[in-house]
RNA sequence: GGGCCCUUCGUCUAUCGGUUAGGACGUCAGGUUUUCAACCUGAAAAGAGGGGUUCGACUCCCCUAGGGCCUGCCA
């Protein structure tokens, strides 16, 4: 059987981490099965919802190589939800409340402080056609609820195993708002119907909003005669490298974040992929090769750590693995050569890294000289033009007969020298590149 | 306050009553004639605490502690 999945972010924020990794997640399922993968925009808060939000969820997406198969808007399809609401009127499902938002506040915190848990009374339940009127002309509008079962709904779980929620723990949900505004919650039900989705992968903060939503999915089955309820797959939630809830810092956690701090794509999918499951984290610089490992048995269920510098260690993973070829136009963009990437990539973990190397070998740098009198004499040796790649061991041997120095006390100046820095690529590798004139230059103390 | 879920090396995890508690990443040491990276070899490193059940418990039960989530006219 094929297989249907859906991501459903709503336009009122930027991706982050927490967000991708359940898109990530339903996209590999869909490719592992041969499945669709659909977009679909939850926007029918019109105004918290903004196209800036979505044109970013879309670029992200697609960044990070999620494409998608299918893609809507909620706002394109409020008169099939108004459509829906009408036949839960008319079965008495949908039922009408007047509360204000303040009173609602009042009775949970009294229900609380009781030690009861905060479930909506169902008050307006009692509510006769007088009341009602009574309300309308004081100029009240009543919002929606949804009459629950109030009986246990259980389902399997693909990540949680067998699940079950007792809705009469829960307050009859909020369909349609007094100002006539969708909730998220028929919309996604409806939605999921239509689209025929067979499998929500998402966050376990959704667990109990499955079971609310298991039962308004059968109402519009049974009332329509078509459709089925979707499997369910419920993961943790990713918490912070201090253990603590990632909500606090999301800023920092966006995916245009890690856009712009110059990170792989393919470092952000290979972690969020394996994170949190029974297999290594790798470097996996093909996302299908991912999709074809994915499996919901080796997920855990206990709260997953995401560390940033988990993330820049896969980085550089990835890129010292990258050939110039892949990188498509980027390094180019960069002015930087093929021979250049292959000569330091090793020493990256940021693509934006490579600058400081090209600096140190095609640009101009001030040498680091601790002994004038060492380098003076090693300046006398380095060979002419041009170098290549037997020229370090030559020019250092060189060195080492005429000042005696060898090992670290051989090494360490001449780097220094050369690049300013403590560190770096293989030397042998860059004096070639560094070229006979500017290498001189360094070790005579110029800037060169 | 109530409910649901969770707790094995630093991290992600394996183990589904009897194991020298395994792997991966990270860390450390040695090697590869300097550093970084890569690679090779090796090492250190774990069952939150307390009660049960059992011949035997990481594994089953209870309690405690800790963590996550839900408890919205947000999603």
């Amino acid at each position: 059987m094929s297989v249907t999945v859906r991501f459903a972010p709503s336009p009122t924020g930027k991706l982050h981490v927490g967000n991708v990794r359940a898109a990530l997640w339903n996209w590999l399922f869909a490719r592992s099965r041969g499945g669709k993968f659909i977009l679909r925009i939850d926007d029918t808060d019109q105004e918290r919802s903004t196209k800036a939000f979505e044109d970013g969820i879309r670029a992200d997406l697609s960044w990070l190589g999620l494409a998608w198969d299918e893609t809507f808007r909620q706002s394109e399809r409020f008169a099939r939800y108004d459509a829906v609401a009408e036949i839960f009127r008319a079965g008495g499902l949908l039922y009408p409340c007047y509360e204000t938002a303040e009173e609602l506040d009042r009775k949970r915190k009294l229900q609380r402080a009781r030690g009861l848990p905060p479930v909506y009374d169902r008050a307006a339940l009692q509510l006769t056609d007088d009341q009602k009127k009574a309300f309308e002309a004081e100029g009240r509008r009543p919002h929606w609820r949804f009459r629950l079962s109030q009986a246990p709904v259980s389902w399997t779980d693909l990540i949680r195993g067998d699940t079950h929620v007792d809705t009469a723990s829960v307050s009859d949900p909020v369909l349609i708002r007094e100002d006539g505004m969708y909730l998220y919650t028929l919309p996604s039900c409806i939605d999921d119907i239509d689209s025929g989705i067979t499998h929500v992968i998402r966050g376990e903060d959704h667990v109990t909003n499955a079971a609310v939503q298991i039962e308004i999915m059968r109402a519009l089955i049974d009332a329509e005669g078509k459709g089925a309820v979707p499997a369910f797959a419920h993961h943790s939630l990713l918490i912070g490298a201090d253990g603590q809830g990632l909500s606090k810092r999301l800023g920092s956690l966006s995916i245009e974040a890690m856009r712009k701090d110059g990170l792989e794509p393919a470092a952000i999918t290979s972690l969020l992929a394996k994170l949190g499951t029974s297999e290594p984290v790798m470097p996996q610089p093909d996302i299908m090769a991912l999709a074809a490992t994915f499996d919901f048995e080796k997920v855990g269920r206990a709260p997953a750590r995401f560390d940033e510098a988990e993330l820049l260690a896969l980085n550089a993973k990835i890129l010292h693995e990258t050939p110039y070829a892949a990188l498509g136009g980027r390094l180019a963009a960069m002015g930087v050569s093929e021979r250049l990437w292959e000569a330091v990539k090793g020493n990256v973990s940021r693509l934006s890294d490579v600058a400081l190397w090209r600096e140190v070998i095609e640009g101009e740098i001030d040498p680091v000289i601790e002994d004038r009198a060492f380098a003076a004499s090693a300046a006398q040796h380095v060979p002419a033009d041009p170098l290549g790649a037997e020229s370090w061991s030559a020019f250092t041997a060189a060195v080492k007969d005429a000042t005696g120095a060898k090992g670290k006390a051989l090494f360490m100046p001449l780097r220094l020298a050369l690049t300013g820095q403590e560190r770096g690529p293989e030397m042998a590798e860059i004096f070639p590149l560094i070229g006979s004139a500017k290498a001189r230059a360094r070790l005579e103390g110029r800037r060169a």
